[in-house]
DNA sequence: CCAGGCTAAACAAG
DNA sequence: CTTGTTTAGCCTGG
């Protein structure tokens, strides 16, 4: 029910697009015919002008034109960053599909997937505008000043050369890891990316006098004043009811409850989370092309893997939870096993040994002393995946080392300089019922109701090569690098976007709740203390979805999770997770005897409880801080 | 299987 | 605020 079949708004015709900026700049300036608008054989032409205009983007840097409002004076410094991408935009689709079938032996793009959409042709052809009506465009309040700055830091087109060149040895930020989709990632898998360390001074330069409380802060360089590039004007800024430092006392736990000055920092925070529409345009592509080049490299080109199912997207992106930037997508690469047999390994439950019982499964070749070897099968997949991206002439992709236990194969690229992963998983899908592990976990009858979870458990599980501790290590004639760790990252996902007790949650017509805001603002807060604090490192977001989804079961009517009540609803959810982490002990949602904290150590679980205790009762200041240097 | 239609979320305008 | 548009992702009927 969820409102599928619901009336719909037309669809804006071309009248719209007059008016529409296609800022098409920065990725590719490929000399476009005239922009047409959207009629169809508009659209079909602009495809095709699309693969050109990869190709040809990867040869030339662009500038691109910023549309950030002009009263914004730092933000736009802020989008200049390197780092960051800004808006540019979407050749996309068009070019998604197109561009392989030229380039990519392997690909036979139909070309037919994009053509209905109007809108897309447009940004096609957005490349025609000329630079004046680019101008226009993009600085509609116009100041020359606007337009230079942003010049200065120009970042390159979209698949221009350094898009591939990030340094291999990049420091990476360690703090990146939010995992959404598999705690295997999460605890460590992910590329870690450099980060943009952007001294306040850069963003200052218009606005020195800014910073009025500063805590100790520019030795910490951020990834949240990256995620604080929309910067608010100034004159709001100051009016942020900022708790100065040092004052966090006169802040009882109550009242901070209250204070509306909290409220704002939350709401304000929550807004630099959101992603831009051109960072996702831009990214999407990217993805959705690698994504489709290399399911049909396995289909094609391999043996082993050419069972491979649909790919699930899985992960904070496809759960509109992503905070920041589109830059971590995670992608799980189903094969299907017909008929298994599953032995616990260890006494959690989330682990597992596979035995194929069929003898002739393509598989069949992973086995070893009776069980399927998840080492040999991810190292094979590893290099399918490494030769195939190879073959992607347009977007140069480097493959992360292997990581011990970790059981995605990791991308990176930069796209508008801002790098870029993509953790492909390889997975065995298994249709039987669920391990008896996980009987007594996701207990949602209370709040999404019994028929909801039986739809649920009747879909299929998955089997990821995650492990944990020494490889070699054995355990009933099994090398622990050889088991598997049980997965739900599907369902995980459909609990997220169908996450009311109403089905009309969050629906256009239905009442809308905070919960995803608040495991945005809980996911963001682990990030800013990760990087404070880099003892935290083991703690990873999936620790912080499995929280808020404990929290649900606990308050589980709609009307608990009020947008209105977001600072209330936060902090009870902080409350929630500080008590986890008191304890040390976090249920995995859907295997109760699997603990996710006794991996940290409970020392540095009280030593994170304290620290999110102290924000929640100071009103803070880590939230606040971020936002004074983001301008 | 896929074209078309729908959604959520970002964004723009009033 | 509300309302509408744009767009990536997703779902489904034919």
């Amino acid at each position: 029910m969820s409102g599928r079949g619901r009336s719909r708004k037309a669809k804006s015709p071309d009248a719209e697009h007059a008016k529409r900026k296609p800022r098409l700049d920065d990725i590719k300036e490929v000399p476009l015919p005239t922009r047409p608008d959207s009629t169809e054989e508009e659209q079909k032409k602009k495809k095709e002008e699309k693969k050109k205009t990869i190709n040809a983007e990867e040869k030339k840097p662009l500038e691109r034109p910023i549309r950030e409002k002009t009263t914004n004076h730092c933000t736009k410094k802020v989008n200049e960053h390197p780092h960051k991408s800004t808006d540019s935009t979407t050749a996309k689709t068009c070019a998604t599909k197109t561009n392989l079938t030229e380039k990519s032996p392997v690909v036979k793009r139909k070309a037919t997937k994009d053509s209905p959409k109007v809108t897309r042709a447009n940004k096609c052809s957005g490349g025609a505008k000329s630079q004046e009506q680019l101008a226009k465009d993009e600085t509609p309040t116009g100041t020359s000043k606007s337009k230079t700055c942003v010049k200065k830091a120009k970042s390159p087109g979209m698949f221009s050369e350094e898009m591939t060149k990030m340094p291999p040895d990049t420091p990476k930020d360690t703090t990146q890891d939010y995992v959404e989709t598999d705690k295997a990632k999460a605890c460590g898998a992910k590329p870690k990316r450099q980060v943009a360390k952007m001294q306040p001074e850069q963003c200052l330069e218009t606005e020195k006098e800014t910073p009025k409380y500063t805590r100790k802060t520019s030795e910490k360089t951020t990834e949240a004043k990256i995620c604080a590039r929309r910067a608010n004007s100034p004159e709001k800024l100051r009016k942020t009811p900022n708790m100065p430092p040092g004052k966090g006392e006169d802040f009882t736990k109550d009242t901070t409850e209250k204070n509306p000055a909290v409220d704002d920092i939350l709401k304000e925070t929550l807004e630099k989370l959101k992603i831009k529409k051109t960072d996702k345009s831009n990214a999407a592509l990217v993805i959705n092309t690698t994504k489709d080049y290399i399911i049909r490299h396995l289909k094609k080109n391999t043996e082993s893997f050419k069972e491979v199912q649909e790919p699930l997207p899985t992960g904070s992106y496809y759960e509109n939870v992503k905070i920041c930037n589109p830059d971590e997508f995670d992608i799980m690469v189903p094969i299907l096993v017909e008929r298994v047999e599953i032995k616990p390994f260890g006494d959690d439950g989330a682990f597992y040994s596979v035995a194929l019982k069929r003898d002739k499964n393509p598989l069949r070749k992973f086995q070893e002393n009776g069980h399927l070897s998840a080492s040999n099968m991810l190292s094979e997949f590893r290099e399918e995946v490494k030769k195939c991206v190879k073959g992607l002439t347009d977007i140069k992709w480097k493959v992360e080392k292997k990581k011990k236990g970790c059981p995605a194969v990791t991308l990176t690229t930069n796209v508008n300089s801002v790098p870029v992963s993509l953790d492909v998983v390889l997975c065995l899908m298994v249709k039987s019922s669920w391990p008896s592990f996980t009987n007594e976990g996701l207990k949602i009858e209370g709040w999404l109701g019994t028929k909801v979870k039986q739809e649920y458990k009747r879909k299929p599980y998955y089997l990821v090569p995650k492990y944990e501790g020494r490889g070699a290590a054995e355990n009933d004639g099994v090398l622990t690098k050889d088991v598997w760790r049980v997965s739900f990252s599907h369902v995980e996902k459909a609990i997220l976007k169908n996450h009311g007790s109403e089905k009309t949650c969050c629906e256009k017509h239905g009442a809308s709740c905070c919960r995803k805001s608040c495991l945005k603002l809980l996911k963001h807060l682990l990030h800013l203390l990760k990087e404070s604090n880099p003892s935290f490192d083991k703690f990873c977001s999936y620790h912080v979805k499995t929280t808020l989804l404990h929290a649900c079961c606990s308050r589980t009517r709609d009307s608990d999770w009020k947008p209105a009540d977001l600072s209330h609803c936060f902090q009870l959810l902080l409350k929630d997770f500080e008590n986890h982490l008191q304890n040390g002990q976090l249920q995995n949602f859907f295997i109760p005897s699997q603990n996710l904290l006794s991996g940290p150590g409970i020392k540095v679980c009280r030593i994170l409880s304290s620290t999110i205790k102290n924000e929640r009762q100071t009103g803070f200041p880590i939230f606040s801080e971020q936002l004074q240097n983001a301008h």
